[in-house]
DNA sequence: TTGGAAAATGAGTCTCGACTCATTATCGTA
DNA sequence: TACGATAATGAGTCGAGACTCATTTTCCAA
């Protein structure tokens, strides 16, 4: 790939995370390409569908959030990255938006990184034992979702985190 | 109002209901129109703009929910509310999808009917007694939210809203 | 029964956004 | 440097869906 184009692949990736997160999936593409100071045709260029690039800033927010939660652990990492997730679900509404859009393989990385803070939670006695891994994923998708559409406050969001938390203990 | 279009325009607020729950409010107003058997501009001579008529179909649902909330009581009504509520979400996306078209007066019904139950939760020892009214709707929405767009199954829906109930009473 | 107001009709307008492609510019190699 | 391959450009096409309005139909009160 020439020079030029590895660069402007970059761009357009950047300009999108940031499009996207602010305005959700339905942001145009025009827009994107505006904010990389690229034209229309360099993006399509690139990614040939609208989807493409979606799935293609998905894969490295997904592969971002599987290293931020490999780099925790211990009694309370997964509380750490529940909370940290939730309080970023407003701004970042691409992760949150995109539900048919799928990119398996780094949604099973992200999967195993959960499954690993709930091993080392569940370790330490933070989590007790019968809990999986799937509804705490299901726990975290939810309270994302929630976060979003709800706009919730600091105290709100710490208050309902607080229910979860417990009930993960219980 | 002459009684035609009285007539029309139930049958354009069961036809949206019916289609917004199954294809969510990106839904066309053109699809609402044929399954109401009545022309397009019939449909917006009743509802000036879609979001009129997502407002007017969100108003019905909103109410519905409250009056099958205040028809529950006892220890485990809230409990079987959220079952219910949250078994419903993806068949009726409409509610779920509806961040944007908000309804006041609509809302805070549902939210008075939900606060009857945590009280009388909380009264029957099934909640415990400093969980508030706001972090059940925003756990309630949560769950909504991750049901329609996670597509659980039936044993996931269980074991996840068991951590939940398990936050609640803890 | 009938006159006119209210309502319904549906082809047409308008906007928006995804996507194309002929043309022009840029890169990297020989 | 020169030249062909690669990439960028952006005006234009296309389809979809919200909304309009001149015309026709239906209702109902006198």
């Amino acid at each position: 790939m020439r020079a030029d184009a590895q660069r402007n692949r970059e761009r357009i990736l950047d300009a999108a995370e940031e499009v996207f997160a602010r305005c959700g999936a339905s942001a145009s593409t025009e827009e994107v390409a505006r904010l990389a100071g690229v034209a229309i045709g360099t993006v399509f260029r690139h990614f040939p569908t609208k989807d493409d690039l979606l799935a293609a800033i998905l894969k490295r927010l997904l592969a971002r959030l599987a290293e931020d939660a490999a780099t925790l652990g211990g009694a309370d990492g997964l509380h750490v990255f529940f909370r940290r997730l939730v309080g970023q679900a407003a701004a970042k509404r691409t992760v949150v938006d995109l539900a048919g859009v799928s990119v398996p393989a780094a949604v099973s990385r992200l999967d195993e990184a959960v499954g690993e803070l709930l091993d080392q939670a569940q370790a330490a006695g933070t989590v007790r034992g019968d809990v999986r891994r799937p509804e705490v994923m299901a726990l975290l998708v939810s309270l994302c979702q929630g976060a979003l559409h709800g706009g919730w406050d600091v105290e709100l969001q710490e208050r309902t985190l607080a229910v979860v938390f417990a009930g993960l203990a219980a």
